[in-house]
DNA sequence: TATTGTTATACTCTATAACTATA
DNA sequence: TATAGTTATAGAGTATAACAATA
C-alpha cells in the first residue's frame, strides 16, 4: 500500500467505480425517506439556504447545479409550503432574496431526525473506521463538485 | 484526531453531510456527460451486466434498486440499441436472461474513457492523499447501499 | 396460488427555448 | 442591450397498481 506513482490508471478506475456508487446511493436515500411531502431536492435546497444565508434564485440554482428553471419549480413549492420565504431585492428588482423560514429550519432538523432512521442504522453497521473513511470522503467530494 | 466514544452525534452529522454531497454528484456527473446517446441510468444497468454477467431483470432490477417496471423500460431502450441481449431462460420460460452485447461492453469502455475526460480531471487536481480517501471510499459507500 | 415480468398511469426532476420585467 | 427570472414544453427516471404468462 505505497502512494501511487502511476496515477493515471487508477483515476480512471476510481471514476467508474465512484459514479455507480454514488449514483446508487442516492436511489436507496430517497426510497428511504420517511417524511414524503418534501423531496430530497427540495431539501438539499432548503440545507443551502440554511448553510449559506440569503440568496438569489440564480445563486441557489448554481449552488445547486441546475438551471434557473428547475429552481423556479422547487422554489415555487417551498414557498407555497411556507417553507421558504422571498423578497424583493431591494435595489434591483429583478432579483428575489430567498430565505429559509423558521418552518423550514424546523422541517429540516426533523428530517435529518427522519433520515437517521435508516441513515445512521446502516452507518452503526460499518466499523468505526469505516465511518472516519466516510467523514474524510465527505469534503473530498464537495471539492470535486465545486471546482 | 482519536477513535469517537460517542458515535451517534457523529453518525447523525455524517448523514447530513453525505446526502447532499453524493446528490450533487450525481448532478454534476449527469451533465458533465459527453455522450448524451445513453444515459447514466442505462450505464449503470449495463456496467453491472457486464460485471456479474447475466442475470433475469428482476435480479438487474434488485442490483440497481429499482423497482422491476423501471427496469423494464430501460432494458427496452438497451435492447432495441443492441446494446444488451435477452433470451429465454432454459427452464423457466417467465424470466429473461439478459446479457451485455460486445456493442454494449464497446460503448462502456468508451463511456470510461469519456467521463474520463471530465471526472480524471476533476480528480486529478486533487491530491493523492484525497483520491486515496476516495478509493477508500467506494467500497464503504457500496457495503451502505447493499445491506 | 405464487412468481416473473409488462402495461398503464402519474409524478418528480431536469433541460432548452422563448418570453417578461428590470437594469 | 444585458441580466434575472418565469413560462412553455419535452423527455428521463421512478413509482404503484393492475394485468398476463408461466411455474
Amino acid at each position: 500500500m505505497t502512494t501511487s506513482l502511476t496515477p493515471d490508471a487508477p483515476t480512471g478506475e476510481l471514476a467508474g467505480l465512484l459514479r455507480p456508487a454514488v449514483q446508487r446511493l442516492v436511489r436507496v436515500l430517497r426510497n428511504q425517506r420517511v417524511d414524503m411531502s418534501v423531496t430530497l431536492t427540495q431539501m438539499s435546497a432548503m440545507a443551502t439556504l440554511a448553510q449559506h444565508g440569503p440568496m438569489s434564485a440564480g445563486e441557489l440554482a448554481a449552488a445547486e447545479h441546475v438551471q434557473p428553471p428547475s429552481m423556479t419549480k422547487v422554489i415555487a413549492i417551498l414557498e407555497e409550503a411556507g417553507l421558504v420565504s422571498r423578497e424583493s431585492h431591494p435595489t434591483d428588482r429583478r432579483q428575489a432574496v430567498l430565505a429559509i423560514t423558521d418552518a423550514g429550519r424546523q422541517l429540516l432538523d426533523e428530517e435529518v431526525q427522519q433520515r437517521d432512521r435508516w441513515l445512521a442504522a446502516q452507518l452503526t453497521t460499518l466499523s468505526e473506521a469505516e465511518r472516519a473513511v466516510l467523514r474524510k470522503a465527505v469534503p473530498v467530494l464537495d471539492k470535486l463538485v465545486v471546482q
